[in-house]
DNA sequence: CGAATTTGACCTGCGC
DNA sequence: GCGCAGGTCAAATTCG
């Protein structure tokens, strides 16, 4: 009995270990990719939250195991990061239709035998245990028990976390078994209807178009805040750039594809968020992106933000020149793209151009894209040419090779969202199929509530902690000027 | 009957 | 070192 406890044991941290070296060669693969200066940003990723001598111990490791696990990652590597790859995922599920669940599951192994692949996995993650990868959290009005991010997920867990009488509940990606995302859900303490998602780790898998958006959205998310480019160069952004790397994360957040019953997002003709934060939390470095507080006001263009931001790697403290919001988000946020990510079902709309042509090949410019969504219009909305201050933004953000790494994330971001239906009627009008991104279920049936106190006899439900987390937050503001402000 | 969920037990990290 | 809280495991249970 003891004898086979201890094997089960080294079997999960070897599944754990697998994982977390999965995790860090695909950092680096994303920072290989952006440019040849990108070195330095390999180590300072893996060393987000690891010492040096951890990091060290990784590469070690890595080297030690890369052969092994070379098949076993490189489908996801290619696939998630490397923009031709995400090319022709996109373009196969656009010529072919979507790639169906039925398909994906062919693709990988059964369950049994990739549950090797996850013991695989722990060996590498316990020793890694320090890394911490970067979160991202997405708070939304959901009435339903889970937001339908695309994603097949498999509750592993439940548990009641401080400070919130509802259970928090755990689940896992089961689109792969060997895909190392998991996934929190949990609902607001203050607000029961505001659902909280929050998202680890990134998929190494091909994924249903369904399930694209949020992956990459994620995926950028995590990236920007991870990317200590972004981090530790503030000093050199302005109001301009950062809404910029923000807006297209939040841009493509809102082409999530929500549930029916989410009906105040996905039946929202213009969307915009009214706070996103970053948080670097000792333990997770989490990006919040709330939903929740999403709006219809016609009045997008006097949002303007207060932000404040306290940069992680770096002690120093930066002041931003007041101003308001970026023009460029504010342009993004009032595309007829953005307003359109939504069909009338609430579902994804099909990434196509509107010759129904596959857009994006990804070597196109990041701001290219934003450019051009800013032509297609269809919407009572006032249409702005690209101001200066985006094109000297863009300018400041290119010529920073430590940008890249964020921009790359943001691009993955913008490529996601690419190709936008103008509306259902052009779509129709085009011969095209506007839900190509079909829906795939969720195979979760209860989060929550759960009725069984005794199991929870440890919690406690005093009031949350206050913060100790810097943070980068966007609020709205009426006031003429946003606030820009630091603190630690 | 296999797959998914539930839930008590256990592990781990962190603060004191 | 201890206790707490978050997170995970895995046997039992439920579901389709």
């Amino acid at each position: 009995m003891e004898v086979s406890n201890e094997v089960s044991n080294k079997d999960h941290k070897l599944e754990r270990e697998m994982r977390e070296v999965g995790e860090l060669s695909l950092v680096r693969l994303v920072n290989d990719s952006t440019s040849d200066e990108e070195s330095e940003l390999v180590s300072l990723s893996l060393g987000i939250s690891s010492t040096g001598k951890h990091e060290k111990k990784i590469r070690t490791e890595n080297s030690r195991e890369n052969e092994d696990l070379k098949e076993g990652l490189s489908l996801g590597l290619g696939i998630r990061f490397d923009p031709s790859a995400i090319q022709n995922q996109s373009t196969e599920s656009r010529c072919d239709g979507e790639m169906k669940e039925e398909e994906l599951r062919e693709i990988w192994p059964p369950s049994k035998v990739l549950k090797t692949m996850r013991t695989w996995d722990k060996s590498e993650a316990s020793q890694h245990a320090e890394v911490k990868k970067a979160r991202v959290c997405i708070r939304a009005r959901c009435d339903n028990l889970t937001m339908n991010d695309g994603c097949q997920w498999r509750k592993y867990g439940q548990k009641i976390a401080k400070g919130n009488p509802c259970p928090r509940a755990y689940y896992r990606c089961t689109v792969s078994p060997s895909c190392p995302v998991k996934k929190q859900v949990q609902r607001c303490a203050e607000d029961m209807s505001i659902l909280i998602s929050t998202y680890e780790g990134t998929h190494n898998h091909p994924l249903p178009t369904s399930a694209t958006t949020m992956a990459y959205t994620t995926s950028a998310a995590a990236s920007m805040l991870q990317s200590p480019s972004l981090t530790t160069q503030l000093g050199l952004l302005n109001s301009d750039t950062v809404p910029l790397l923000n807006s297209n994360v939040l841009y493509n957040l809102n082409a999530l594809n929500f549930t029916s019953s989410c009906h105040h997002v996905s039946k929202s003709p213009h969307l915009f968020f009214h706070s996103s934060s970053i948080s670097t939390s000792s333990s997770h470095p989490t990006v919040t992106l709330d939903l929740a507080t999403l709006q219809t006001s016609p009045h997008i263009g006097n949002f303007t933000p207060s932000l404040s931001f306290i940069p992680k790697y770096s002690s120093t403290n930066v002041d931003f020149p007041s101003s308001t919001f970026s023009p460029l988000q504010s342009s993004v946020l009032h595309s007829p793209c953005y307003g359109d990510y939504f069909n009338y079902e609430g579902l994804i709309t099909p990434n196509r151009n509107l010759n129904g042509s596959h857009m994006n090949t990804g070597k196109q410019p990041f701001l290219g894209h934003l450019c051009r969504s800013n032509n297609i219009t269809n919407h009572a909305v006032s249409k702005q040419s690209l101001p200066d201050s985006i094109v000297a933004a863009s300018k400041a953000i290119t010529a920073t090779p430590k940008y890249q790494s964020a921009i790359l994330a943001a691009a993955l971001t913008a490529y996601a969202g690419n190709g936008l239906r103008e509306n259902h009627d052009e779509a129709q009008s085009a011969g095209l199929d506007l839900n190509l991104g079909g829906d795939m279920p969720y195979t979760t049936k209860t989060i929550y509530p759960n009725s069984n106190a005794s199991r929870y006899k440890r919690m406690s439900f005093s009031a949350p902690t206050a913060p100790k987390i810097n943070s980068v937050i966007f609020q709205p503001s009426h006031a003429s000027k946003s606030n820009l402000l630091l603190d630690q």
